[in-house]
DNA sequence: GGTGCATCAAACCA
DNA sequence: CTGGTTTGATGCAC
């Protein structure tokens, strides 16, 4: 098709998007730009109702993003409906062709709930145990819209909920993105942002309902209307890369990439060509390791069918040729591809899993054999299908690496930071065999900032928790007050929502190092590399490890300099004009206190000091820009003269491998009073590469 | 159309 | 720390 050609081009070298040039923000740090304070703009949910379809709360299309029309030159965005080469084009007589009923959609039809084009029907006030009022307004639906599982969905019973969190379900729109990769962004953040928000208030109450937030997250979602792709196809998920990895079954379940809670067999019925009885195929799988798949060779997949393995012993038989075991045997007599996801160990979390979308694979044979437990069971051998990125076969590569650095290729340094990091950083080039020595320009590596604290910042009270800080257990804890009242990360130090500033405990607090208010400042636990993108964007930087949204990443390190006696041009100095971190509390904590003190108290302090990673900085000072970047910046406070560090979170899931963006803003007329003029290029705006559909074209 | 059941995930506890 | 136990949401099947 058309634009396979570019896409090629770009998928292979470095797939992610590539990005602009190494640092190049001028404008000082300041903490927020006041006129996007979301504090303010989005904290009174009565006033952000919003009828589905009208991205208002959305940022997006915010003022922001206007003075920025028309990107002259090198625009390289790519259209993403390119991004998926719909596989079936030859296929050889593939007879899939006789399409599935509910597949007999236009494979890309758009994730968007068209069915639910008719404003009062989406009820976004649906709250309690009363029953969304649900117009039949069926005649507008066709007939594939209203078998769609919407309607049942907002039937369930929703699980008890907390009012409030049905309010702040009540600022979700549907996301409002044409782009599919958008629009899965947008639900699965949305769904993280949730289910850490569920967390966070559940914590708070003792009655200990507080169980699955994965799945209250996912069931808000589903009664609400959010999910996307509620059609199931056979074939590629729009929006849903090869190598996307997710946490949580619920999340595949949001995108529509698979849709069972917990069964690994999707499927969907189709008519059989001519016969019109209906027979069952598969959608995709989740090959999870519950039935000790074959796990060596990662093009082939062997799959164990379902059924039979009860708990109780006296409950189990042999498998039987029905339901997703049928499906899968149909697909291999129709030769239909079926999504394969492949579950992975979670190098941080011992005790949970990491989902691998690796594409599209084809059933090649199938049979039964006899399993320990003496029982008969089905097994699908499956194939990958060629021509597709790379999937699961990055994720073993990097697992490799980690486990055994040395058999990383194209090592130009094995850590550039020379043991300042406790995790090596290393330097590699694999993009261009010319000049493999290539190296960065030379400079310090230090893991912080060296403040002189030319003027002291208010003292913040340390707090006098036992061990660790506990909302549940000491209301009065005082970080968690500074906070707004919740700690700002999870119980497994993932960060709830962005705010204005986060204030971690520090030396004086009495609680422990184990405390879980203490994460940024514990340092990097990522295996980082900063590898050569290419002339147009330079140096950037993925991990080897997967990275969880919400996850600290790094601080951006370096030297404090102080602008009222320094100013001159520095294409390493961070710049905290940037915005691409907003859309991601959507999600969460919409319904804080409207007038939080504390926040408008953190706008006053400015510093007079910015960070320059000129001289010395740490992997944070490779970080290129991207218009829809996968980190955001959180300043974050902890003792030591107040100023705050500059730390880097994931605002999604970031697969190994991929490369580590954040939005580097636009300094044009955000540079501060006082910092105009100082730094002329910073109103002198750069090409952006980085190939998003929401490019702004420059930085 | 309601309801049961099959699926086996994730979190917790012993 | 592991392995068993518990509690589940969903969507097909009846």
């Amino acid at each position: 098709m058309e634009t396979t050609s570019q896409d090629e081009s770009e998928s292979d070298e470095q797939d992610q998007p590539l990005e602009a040039k190494p640092l190049r923000s001028l404008a000082p740090m300041l903490p927020l730009p006041m006129k996007y304070d979301v504090a303010t703009q989005s904290t009174d949910p009565m006033l952000v109702f919003v009828t589905p379809f009208r991205p208002c709360t959305s940022p997006e299309p915010s003022a922001a993003r206007q003075p920025l029309p028309k990107s002259p030159a090198p625009l390289r965005a790519t259209p993403v409906s390119a991004a998926f080469p719909m596989p079936r084009p030859g296929a050889g007589g593939d007879p899939l062709e006789a399409t599935p009923v509910s597949a007999a959609a236009p494979a890309f039809r758009m994730p968007r709930r068209e069915d639910e084009s008719s404003e009062e029907e989406y009820n976004p006030f649906f709250c309690g145990r009363k029953k969304p009022t649900r117009l039949k307004t069926a005649g507008k639906r066709t007939h594939q819209q209203a078998e769609c599982s919407n309607a049942r969905d907002m039937k369930r019973r929703p699980t008890q909920t907390s009012l409030s969190l049905n309010k702040e379900l009540a600022t979700f729109t549907p996301s409002s993105s044409s782009d599919p990769t958008e629009s899965v962004q947008e639900t699965l953040t949305m769904f993280d942002s949730l289910r850490r928000r569920i967390l966070q208030l559940d914590e708070n109450r003792e009655d200990a309902a507080g169980k699955r937030a994965d799945l209250k997250a996912g069931s808000l979602m589903m009664q609400n209307g959010l999910r996307i792709n509620n059609l199931k196809t056979v074939g590629p998920v729009p929006g849903v890369e090869v190598g996307d990895i997710f946490f949580f079954r619920m999340e595949m379940c949001v995108v529509g990439l698979h849709a069972p809670a917990m069964a690994g067999i999707d499927y969907v019925s189709a008519r059989r060509g001519g016969s019109g009885t209906d027979e069952v195929v598969a959608v995709s799988v989740v090959s999870s390791g519950g039935y000790e798949n074959d796990d060596t060779d990662s093009d082939v997949l062997v799959y164990t069918g379902q059924g039979g393995s009860s708990r109780r012993r006296k409950d189990k038989h042999d498998q039987r040729l029905e339901r997703g075991n049928l499906a899968l045997m149909n697909s291999m007599e129709r030769r239909s591809v079926v999504r394969v996801v492949r579950g992975a160990q979670d190098p941080f979390c011992r005790s949970s899993k990491i989902y691998v979308y690796d594409g599209l694979y084809r059933v090649e044979g199938s049979w039964t054999e006899r399993a320990r437990d003496g029982f008969s069971v089905f097994k699908y051998k499956l194939r990958r299908e060629p021509g597709q990125r790379d999937g699961i076969s990055v994720w073993k590569m990097a697992e490799r690496w980690r486990a055994d650095p040395v058999t990383r290729s194209h090592v130009v340094s094995a850590d550039m930071s020379s043991s300042a990091e406790k995790l090596p950083v290393c330097l590699v080039n694999d993009a261009d065999d010319d000049d493999e020595q290539r190296v960065p320009g030379r400079f310090n590596y230090v893991t912080g900032v060296e403040y002189e604290y030319p003027r002291p910042l208010g003292k913040t009270k340390p707090c006098k928790c036992p061990s660790v800080c506990l909302p549940s257990d000491d209301p009065d804890c005082s970080c968690a007050r500074l906070n707004s009242g919740h700690l700002p990360y999870t119980a497994c130090g993932l960060l709830v929502k962005r705010v204005p500033v986060l204030y971690e405990c520090g030396p004086e607090c009495r609680c422990s190092g184990n405390c879980r208010n203490r994460v940024a400042q514990k340092g990097v636990r990522l295996r980082f590399e900063v590898f050569w993108t290419g002339d147009a964007c330079g140096w950037g930087v993925r991990s080897w490890d997967p990275i969880r949204a919400g996850a600290f990443v790094c601080e951006y390190a370096g030297q404090a300099v102080d602008v009222s006696t320094g100013g001159e041009e520095d294409e390493y100095a961070f710049c905290a004009s940037g915005e691409g971190w907003r859309w991601w509390n959507l999600g969460a904590g919409l319904v804080e206190e409207a007038s939080d003190g504390d926040a408008a108290e953190n706008l006053e302090e400015r510093l007079p000091v910015m960070i320059s990673a000129r001289r010395s900085g740490n992997v944070a000072r490779f970080l290129n820009h991207s218009c829809s970047p996968n980190l955001l910046w959180q300043p974050v406070r902890y003792g030591d003269g107040g100023y705050p560090h500059v730390m880097f979170f994931a605002m999604r899931h970031v697969p190994p491998m991929a490369q580590l963006t954040y939005d580097y803003g636009t300094t044009r007329g955000a540079a501060p009073p006082g910092f105009q003029g100082k730094f002329p290029n910073a109103c002198r705006l750069k090409p952006c590469f980085c190939g998003s559909t929401s490019c702004r074209g420059s930085f």
